[in-house]
RNA sequence: GGCCCUGUCGUCUAGCCCGGUCUAGGACAUUAGAUUCUCAUUCUAAGAACACGGGUUCAAAUCCCGUCGGGGCUGCCA
């Protein structure tokens, strides 16, 4: 049987770093299986969610390249069918209306916490009449007086046990026709065959609930598999407050290839750090898949960053850059020393004159008046002078005698009007013989 | 509180299943050095970890028990 995997956001916000590293590793899944992976929004809570974030989501996914097979689909459109279910089960006596109010629900809860009992709604109403009239919230039945051990063999986790006494009657409708996400869920990756659900650790503990939907349901169960969770710096659970949680704000800085790739590596050991999502696929194993959650370190994921940005042709990487405008040539200069994106407007120099103050000029050994007679020496001597790199470091040596900071340092800092930058016979080359003679010129009339 | 998951350098991890080859390896970060006018790249080096306590064994990061720590869930959110 062919695998058909899921990513189920719920479109609350934008996509999440967690949703994308879980998208990733269904897709990676998915493709080294020859299987077919879904997206499918999970709009149960209809007060948050919303569309602008299913067009969102689908944007991030795109730009991530994590291609789905099929058309997107939306939890909401299914709703007759979930109506269906949930009728079904109130009819075969599976499910009950529970008539208390929120507040009995707190009171109890609350008193179950102070006793230390386990925390669990073992609804009065299951068995008697009114459990069958409608109104109030749907409930699956659930015997509390049954010692069974609900276990199922998670993929990434081997054995996982609960017992069935502790879950209570838990809550699949908010009426008969308002189903809730455990129980849409289920009857949604029933009718898409979903055959493995590979999603967050966070999800562990709704399993044995998913179980009981489906064994009322009357359906097989599928694999399960649960992925660890991303961690802020303070160990929990990757949020807002860790800082940036929404791929859409990493798309200026970084590429969709140090994302996934930094994305893969916290979960997974590949045979190699810098990987392209294609050579993942052909590694990827879900027995091997972390067990614990990992830190989500920007450092970490800056340097592969620009481990990828290094491997950019001058026309891809002008183009993400949005510098459409620069040379080719000062495209190497700039990516030797870039981790993002956004700092690639450090090196504006390198297309256009800088603006800088002439006690720059001076270099630590020296002063300002030697580094005029230097630039004035250059000056004289790059106005006939063959332009390749073997002969203007030679001209610049013999210029500077012995000592070649004298030199060195007032040009370049005259070429970019930076503390630091390339060397100046570098940026001579790509700058050009009329535009260095000019900036010599501009730095010998600030020293006059 | 209850249930469940998890625990090797600051961070990501290899090793653990099948005890000895582990004076615990790699990467990021840090520090120092080489190259160098400066920066970056590159290279070299250094510091840095088996949560703790028992047990089994000739031998334990690896097996067993316990403790402690971290996290998740505990919703008419997902």
């Amino acid at each position: 049987m062919s695998v058909r995997v899921r990513v189920a956001p719920s479109p609350t916000g934008f996509l999440h770093v967690g949703t994308a590293q879980s998208a990733l590793y269904n897709w990676l899944f998915a493709r080294h299986q020859g299987g077919k992976f879904f997206v499918r929004f999970e709009d149960t809570d209809k007060e948050r969610s919303k569309k602008e974030f299913e067009e969102e989501m689908t944007q991030t996914l795109k730009w991530l390249k994590l291609d789905w097979d099929e058309e997107i689909t939306v939890v909401s459109n299914n709703l007759p069918r979930h109506q269906e279910m949930l009728s079904k089960l109130l009819s075969e006596d599976k499910a009950f209306y529970c008539h208390h109010t929120k507040e009995e629900l707190e009171a109890e809860r609350k008193e179950q916490e102070e006793k230390k009992l386990p925390p669990r709604h073992v609804c009065g109403f299951k068995n008697n009449e009114r459990g069958k009239e409608a109104g109030g919230i749907v409930r699956l039945k659930v015997d509390e007086t049954s010692d069974r051990i609900i276990a199922f063999d998670d993929a990434i986790r081997g054995k996982v046990e609960f017992k069935q006494s502790l879950l209570g009657d838990f809550a699949i409708g908010r009426a008969a026709d308002d189903p809730l996400y455990h129980f849409a869920v289920v009857v949604d990756d029933v009718d898409m065959k979903i055959t493995h659900i590979l999603r967050g650790e966070d999800h562990i503990s709704n399993t044995p609930k998913h179980i009981l939907i489906y064994e009322a349901l009357g359906f097989s169960l599928p694999v399960f598999a649960h992925l660890p969770l991303l961690l802020g710096i303070d160990r929990s659970k990757l949020s807002k407050r860790h800082g940036d949680t929404a791929v859409a704000n990493y798309m200026n800085d970084y590429l969709p290839e140090a994302i996934v790739n930094f994305l893969g590596c916290l979960g997974y050991t590949f045979s190699k750090e810098i990987i392209s999502k294609e050579e993942m696929v052909q590694e990827f194993e879900l027995a091997k898949v972390h067990k614990s959650g990992a830190i989500f370190d920007v450092q970490k994921l800056n340097w592969i960053n620009s481990q990828w940005i290094k491997k950019l042709s001058p026309q891809e990487f002008k183009q993400k850059a949005g510098l459409p405008q620069i040379p080719d040539i000062v495209v190497p200069l700039i990516t030797e020393r870039l981790e993002k994106f956004s700092d690639a407007k450090e090196f504006s120099y390198l297309w256009q004159q800088p603006e800088y103050d002439p006690s720059l000029l001076k270099w630590k050994k020296g002063e300002l008046s030697d580094a005029k007679s230097a630039l004035e020496k250059v000056l004289e001597s790059f106005k006939d002078i063959s332009w390749d790199k073997e002969t203007l470091k030679a001209k610049l040596d013999e210029i500077a005698g012995g000592d070649r900071g004298m030199v060195y340092w007032p040009l370049r800092a005259a070429l970019s009007g930076k503390e630091k930058s390339p060397d100046p016979v570098e940026l001579s080359l790509v700058l050009g013989k009329e535009e260095v003679i000019k900036r010599i010129d501009i730095a010998v009339k600030k020293l006059s």
